[in-house]
Formats: C-alpha cells, sequence, structure tokens
DNA sequence: CGAGTGACGATATAATTATTTAGTCACTCT
DNA sequence: AGAGTGACTAAATAATTATATCGTCACTCG
C-alpha cells in the first residue's frame, strides 16, 4: 500500500532544500495566488509577505513558475491523496476504483468551484506541461495500475490484456474528467459522466 | 443505413434557403477562412468576393458568426462522413466501430494539421457551444447507437446495460480525440492513444 | 415589390505609449 | 563565507488612442 509522499522536490528550485523560507515562500504563494491570481500576484507581494526582499526569493527559486509549480504541486497532491483516500475506502478492486476516481474527480470538480484561481494555475500547468502535472499523471497512473493489478489477484478483472495498455487507456479515458484543462469543459455533466465512464471501464476489465 | 444528408437549415440564417447566392456566400467564406482565418477575414471581404455590397450579405445571414457556423457544419460533416464511410466498411460491428472511429479521427487530425484554420473555427464551435457543434455530437451519437444495436442484434455485444447509457459513455470517452478543442491536447500520442480507448470500448461491449 | 446598396453608430480590434514586473548582480553587513 | 539587499534592464502588462469591422436602416432602382 501506498502513501502519498511529498512529492520529490521539484525543478526550479535553488538553494537549501529543506529551509523554512522556502516553507514561507510557498504558504505566502499559496495565500495570494489563491487570493489574487496567480498573475495578479507579484514575486514582489510574497517578499514582502515573508518581510525579505524580492531578491531573496530568488535564492530559492528559479522563477515565478518555479513557484508557481510548487503550488501546482500542492494542489494535485491533493487531489490524489482524495483518489488514494478512496481507494482505501472501498473493499473490492472495482470499488476502489469507482472511489479513487469519485476522489479526484469530486476534488478537482471542488477546487475549480471554491478555489477557482488555484484551479487556473493547474490548469495552465497541464497546459503547458509542466514537471507538475507530468508527475501528477504518473502517479494517478501508478495508483492504478494497484488497483488494477489487485484486481487481477482477486481474480475481479480479466488477465489477458497487457496491463500497461490497460492502465494507459483507462487514464486516457479518466482524463476528460480528472486533466484539469479538460474537466473545464466538462463541467456541466458531473457528475454522472465520471460515473458513466466508471460503469464503461469496469466493464471493460470484466473477466 | 442512413446516409449523410446535407444538415438541416442551420440557426442563423435568414431570406430564401435554397438559394444561388447563399451557396456563393458559402463558398467564399470556406475559401478566406481557410486561407486567412475567421478573425482576419471581414464580411466585406465576402461581399467583394462574390460581387455584391456587405448589406447583402446579412439578407442571407443573421451575423458573421453564422457564417462561421455555415462553415463549421461543412467540416464536421466531412468529419462525420469519413466515419460512416469508415462503419461501411467494416465488417462486424466491432470492426465497424474501430473504423467509424478511426475515420472520425483522422479526418479531424488531418483537418488540424492541413486545414488548421478552419479547425480553429470547429475548435471555437466547440468551445461556445455553437449549434453546429451540438448537431456534430448528436449525430455522432446516432451513428454509433446504430453500430450497437447491429452488435446487439448479431449477438457481437452485451445486451445488458442500458443502450443509451452505453452510447453516452463511449461518446464520453472518445470525445478526447473527437472534439476538436480536445483533440488539440491529445496530438502528441495519435494514432495509438484513440485505438487504445476503442480497445478498452470493444472489451466494455464484449457479451 | 424585391434585389441590392451607401452611409452610419456601436463595438471590436490593432497600434502606440506608459507603467509594472521578472530576474540579475554587484554589493553590504555580520 | 553566507544571509540579505538596492538598483538596474529587458520583457511583459496595462492604459490609451486610433482604426477597422459588424450589423442596421432608410433608401434607390428596375
Amino acid at each position: 500500500m501506498s502513501t502519498i509522499e511529498p512529492s520529490p522536490p521539484s525543478a526550479g528550485q535553488r538553494g537549501p532544500v529543506e529551509h523554512g523560507i522556502r516553507d514561507q515562500i510557498v504558504d505566502a504563494a499559496e495565500a495570494h495566488f489563491s487570493r489574487y491570481g496567480y498573475g495578479k500576484t507579484t514575486v514582489a507581494d510574497l517578499a514582502k509577505a515573508i518581510g525579505f526582499s524580492k531578491a531573496y526569493i530568488y535564492k530559492f527559486f528559479d522563477s515565478k513558475q518555479a513557484i508557481g509549480q510548487a503550488i501546482c504541486v500542492q494542489c494535485l497532491d491533493k487531489v490524489l491523496a482524495a483518489g488514494e483516500a478512496g481507494m482505501a475506502e472501498g473493499k473490492t478492486a472495482a470499488e476502489k476504483l469507482r472511489r479513487f476516481f469519485s476522489g479526484i474527480v469530486a476534488t478537482s470538480a471542488e477546487l475549480f468551484f471554491e478555489d477557482k484561481l488555484l484551479y487556473d494555475i493547474a490548469a495552465h500547468s497541464a497546459e503547458e506541461r509542466w514537471p507538475s502535472a507530468m508527475a501528477y499523471m504518473e502517479r494517478a497512473e501508478a495508483l492504478l495500475k494497484e488497483i488494477i493489478l489487485l484486481g487481477r489477484e482477486t481474480g475481479e478483472f480479466e488477465r489477458k490484456t497487457p496491463i500497461d495498455e490497460i492502465c494507459e487507456a483507462i487514464l486516457l479515458v479518466m482524463q476528460s474528467f480528472m486533466n484539469p484543462l479538460m474537466l473545464k469543459h466538462n463541467l456541466d455533466d458531473l457528475p454522472e459522466a465520471p460515473t458513466k465512464a466508471v460503469n464503461l471501464v469496469l466493464r471493460s476489465l470484466a473477466p
């Protein structure tokens, strides 16, 4: 059973990896980005918030975008954590799969409605293929694979199709709801649509 | 066996429905939009192309956007026609489904690469939920339903799941590749990804 | 009457200018 | 040496102005 571990130090960082100041920056960034948006927040604002000069920020991050990525990682971690929590609740593999996705979708949608400005960063991150978004997909795939393997062991799922093809295909299918970029276009048919999609996926997994 | 019939008169039209001038406008629009793009083409350009005044255009179309929709309908008709052609080639229902989607995806991708400017109109149409895009999805669903029903008759496909749920789910799944808006973000993993998605769909249809 | 238009106001787009902001570097202070 | 910064430039963003375009309407002409 994997647990969401703090993501590895993202690209774009600088200087001491473990450092109180870095955390302060990230906290200030989360607060500011969430309230005013990424675009309207200046690096100087963050500097002022933590009581240092702007130049000092750049001892810890390569660029403003690197800070954005750090925030993005936080968001996506939360989404994945919800997926993993759902996964843990499910008894059978099928149930795990269902809850994994419903956790992800619910959390993403919540992010969209409750914290639009942070969500926008995530969407931007997906659009620009930031490492944060890539990592998100990879970790989702790893979790998914875990579920599928479990289902195969317990005999719930078929075993003929190559596992990697299955995982890729399922992710592909669920992307419409877990990729922030795409979710945006499918908001109206929440929450029925993802449920239907998962149903289809589960039918495809039947032995 | 349905054949793609000319789409019903779209919204935004005016005056005589069947009229040589209307066709001239559409032809000129296709040429101009394709060469210079929707944004860079002015209604006056179209008027000049057909040798009439700008005001006359508005005897046939409500707005420039209505002309855009007409062009969009043409594009999407072509895409669906490719899908239907593929469908006709397939022997079994599964084969029809495969070719239906590969026809659609191939034609959409071709549109994207060879006629980017027209493609952009289609994407815009999907984004803004123009009737043209809605009609496209509806007609795709109708064709898909035909295939599924056939497969059920021949015993290729399972019969338990409500047909409407199946169709909706499949469309949902394939949207990543047939919706111009989404296709844009999935271009890199063509053509394998849609194939994998269809494989998944077919597994889900197994009796 | 019906095919077709010039001239016009409101709105959108483009071009220009003015202002902010990202990011660096030489530097200070402890 | 290492924590921290003011002052600076190139690039981006915002504000402003100028221009083009959409869409309508009263109108002409056959």
